[in-house]
DNA sequence: TTAGGTCTGTCCACTTGTGCACACAGGACC
DNA sequence: GGTCCTGTGTGCACAAGTGGACAGACCTAA
């Protein structure tokens, strides 16, 4: 409603990921000039284990990574989802270091990239710069640890909800993830026939419908309320740390950081 | 045995925090004039949710912490230990955040200290030093998607072992570990009466043995055999990251962090 | 329109872990 | 030497989750 500030055009030209729209112009100046937008389709790796990291990754709109942790028998966990509110390789590590995960395109969409030296340069340019990505690290940190401490203690149901609302939350789309039970299920770490179960018994309860290949949301509300609370915890840390980053389902961050006019 | 160098003194009165002593003399030079070592008892928190983070903990010796994740209902959750070979406090996050896990000593010693400020103070004017810090956090890191990953496919009898085993490396202790069954069942987010019986059977295994208030460890290959690999995969991204900083069973990382001579 | 592969719902026997209860043992303190 | 408290060992009923099996449903492609 106010897009008639003269650099909207500009503004709203860059990628919809809301790290990167955190940023103020001057710090995404830094960066624009070495910014590509790609596509990624859904089961593409960005990173595999050992890798070495050096390309800094931004899904944006309803694009979703994840990293998933190998494990000898071949039973790979996935651990936390990562959208449009934030980045994933180097951002801990500040990038040249193999990768300890691997990284997963969950639902593909557009990824905005950028070298690890281009940034790490940025940033020794811009404080300020760099300030934004401590604390967007900070706040994956706190992811981790609230899944850590969620797969110690919740139930598979209530992890299955958490997940449903934070994919959702994530790609904004309003009822529908294209997950097999499979799917589902390695991506929890429990059996198939499990989850088909707790699949069922949301279904019976109207709260979700299945579909081949997809499972439809149909009270949303009913999910949340049979969901751990780890999603809440995590994206309060995330509104202290870096107010606007986390998508609600109340709308997008809006540009302009800072909130004078 | 080439402690005859001429400053073998000031070097081995470092803090015994594998962390400060793989730095260069330079590096470790600007570090010095601000740290200061304190004792910790066990159970003394460092931080609490919230808190704002201003002071980076280094464990040495035997020295223990763990990152609590607190949770709505009373059944917190220790996620990875901390011991000489790391540091916490705004190891990621840069400081100046509040903190998103309870930081608790586990079990007490000697804590090097430095205020926040002048860690980031003497990163501006060493990139080699931030380069440590940024390979230390990458390996953290390491450490908590490998504990989200176990506790979500592992059972708790591999995990118990794995824990002993990790807590044993850290403190350089023999045998003992200084806790009650409830303690290690509330560490593990388990039952009591079910860790009490994963003890027993390793104790009728040959495994371990208990004393009111402790764990004696009789056979600690049987107890690897019996441990998931999940130190194992963390041991080697230290190794790869920053070889000699974890403390392994054949002795503590030498000084002189160059190879040479 | 049929064939074939994948996905889904459900059954079953089994293991793992929970939560409560209770007897009793080991120390510490008077 | 007794008292009291906390920690330990174990029994039981039950809940949660596993892993294999299999029939049928859905979709695609020929």
């Amino acid at each position: 409603m106010d897009a008639r500030t003269s650099n909207a055009t500009e503004i709203d030209s860059r990628p919809t990921n809301n790290l990167l729209r955190r940023l103020s112009q001057a710090d995404f100046a830094l960066l624009a000039p070495h910014v590509m937008v790609e596509n990624a389709t859904a089961n593409e790796l960005l990173y595999n284990p050992g890798d070495d990291v050096q390309v800094v990754h931004f899904p944006c709109g309803p694009a979703l990574a994840t990293f998933v942790v190998p494990n000898e028998d071949g039973r790979d966990v996935e651990t936390i989802l990562v959208g449009r509110e934030g980045a994933v390789g180097g951002i801990v590590s500040e990038g040249y270091l193999p990768a300890y995960t691997r990284i997963c395109v969950k639902f593909g969409g557009p990824f905005a990239r950028i070298h690890v030296s281009k940034l790490e340069a940025a940033k020794q340019r811009s404080p300020s710069l760099r300030h934004v990505f401590a604390r967007y690290a900070d706040c994956m940190l706190a992811q981790i640890f609230q899944s850590t401490a969620c797969n110690a203690i919740h139930s598979i149901e209530q992890r299955t909800a958490k997940w449903m609302l934070a994919a959702m939350e994530r790609t904004g789309d309003a009822s529908s993830v294209p997950l097999t039970h499979e799917q589902l299920a390695t991506l929890l770490g429990v059996g198939r026939s499990y989850a088909s179960r707790v699949l069922q018994s949301f279904k019976a309860e109207g709260v979700l419908d299945t579909r081949r290949g997809s499972i439809l949301v149909r009270n949303r509300e009913g999910l949340r309320l049979r969901a751990c609370m780890c999603n809440e915890a995590v994206k309060m840390h995330f509104e202290e740390v870096l107010r606007g980053v986390y998508p609600t389902e109340e709308g997008e961050p809006q540009l302009g950081m800072r909130s004078k006019r």
